[in-house]
DNA sequence: ACAGTATTTATCCAACGGGTTAATTTCGGC
DNA sequence: GCCGAAATTAACCCGTTGGATAAATACTGT
């Protein structure tokens, strides 16, 4: 966490307060929720004054929303530069899977604040002009490969696009955010590299198991594959 | 929330003011997380006086734990009522995911006791050697489900059956857990009839799509699939 | 009856935590 | 250089909240 520069007395520097802000006040959500985070902690992370939360951004609730949105434009922005359309269709949706599950991986923070938000059965979110008119492109890049895929052959069936889209997303979702729990009931850890690697092969395999009709992998025992992502921005 | 009966002055009832209790902290854990929950609603809620809360259960957190391994229990005793051997491997995995989904449409105290719970990265669920020793029967059910499924011809291939419980419980309780945030990004509501129909069909035909190689329903535009969940306890 | 214990009520309080007030310091423009 | 707005600090306010104390009341066995 990047302390505030003391050289002498103190500098102004206000972008660079309010980033530190933002980003100290995102890991405390995550780690904490809403009702659970600290203001002081989140000031202490930042290497500011607590007063300085309410000159830059606002209230608690007001820096939260703000985070939760910056969490959304920072997925959306990541799913942009992915374009499916010029894969094969299978492979669109193994690279999808494969993107979204390092994403959640490498943004646990993400996760935890779409819990937080959901406890809170979705009142920021609603209020937020600014995530609602952010539409995921991720229906329509669906819609299209899946269309694509039953006219070439390649899928067997059509699906809804926002059912599969929420199928991939919850395949592995549920696994990372809820993988501590997890992991305590099945006495595995489910987040070392072995556990991570087998869970990414099940569902891409399980995925275009029902979309092609042809097995793969992880469903007939072959070794590992290897990981579709490469470094997003 | 049942009241305190105050006849002319108090009765006792212990047992009583203790499931009240327990009843009113989880519908208020599960509202507010852990955090957020107020130890004085929870005792208004159950018609008692705060410090019932202390003598009849513990603190706040003795409290929470407690709430947590009640919800565990009555799930696992749910799960195992259902037996899935004199099934058809195929129904019986239609079964399993049938009863998932609907376990957690009925307890929507329990995804959220779980969400809070990970954000603690379950670490009172780690000092519960009750919940430890409460496993669920659902692997082991799985694991024969799909030994039998592939030597009976109907399943192609053999799946690790954690994973697939993981699969189909994830399938079940992204949707279900974040269906706040969900609803207002596709911009349609996630929980009414049609859509929940919608979903549980989806689920089956995807799961059993790939496991059999077969399509189902939802992925040929079929009209949806009979709920199979009866009363259960 | 009555003694003793279990259960419940009525208050209280110290710490916490979000938010505010007001004073101080930096720095760009003139 | 210096003025005024912007940025930052220090100190405090005050309602909330988890938890504690002590007194009152109901029930049980004898």
């Amino acid at each position: 966490m990047a302390k505030a520069k003391r050289i002498l007395k103190w500098q102004r520097d206000p972008e660079g307060m309010r980033l530190r802000i933002l980003e100290a006040a995102k890991q405390e959500f995550a780690a904490y929720g809403l009702a659970g985070a600290r203001v002081d902690r989140i000031a202490a992370a930042a290497g500011a004054n607590k007063r300085m939360l309410y000159y830059h951004v606002g209230n608690k609730e007001d820096l939260y929303l703000e985070v939760l949105e910056g969490a959304y434009e920072k997925i959306r922005a990541e799913e942009r530069t992915l374009d499916l359309e010029h894969l094969d269709p299978p492979d669109a949706i193994g690279r999808l899977i494969d993107f979204t599950w390092n994403y959640f991986l490498r943004n646990p923070e993400f996760l935890a604040l779409l819990n937080t938000e959901n406890l809170a059965k979705a009142k920021h979110l609603k209020r937020s002009t600014k995530v609602k008119s952010m539409h995921s492109p991720f229906v329509e890049m669906i819609r299209t490969v899946v269309t694509r895929g039953v006219e070439s052959g390649d899928f067997r069936v059509a699906v809804d696009p926002v059912q599969l889209y929420i199928s991939i997303a919850g395949l592995a979702f549920f696994y990372l955010s809820n993988s501590a729990t997890l992991s305590v009931i099945f006495g595995r850890d489910l987040l070392k590299k072995e556990a991570r690697d087998e869970r990414l092969e099940h569902m891409i395999a399980l995925v275009l198991a029902a979309l092609t009709g042809k097995s793969t992998a992880a469903f007939v025992g072959m070794p590992a594959l290897q990981s579709l992502e490469h470094r997003v921005v």
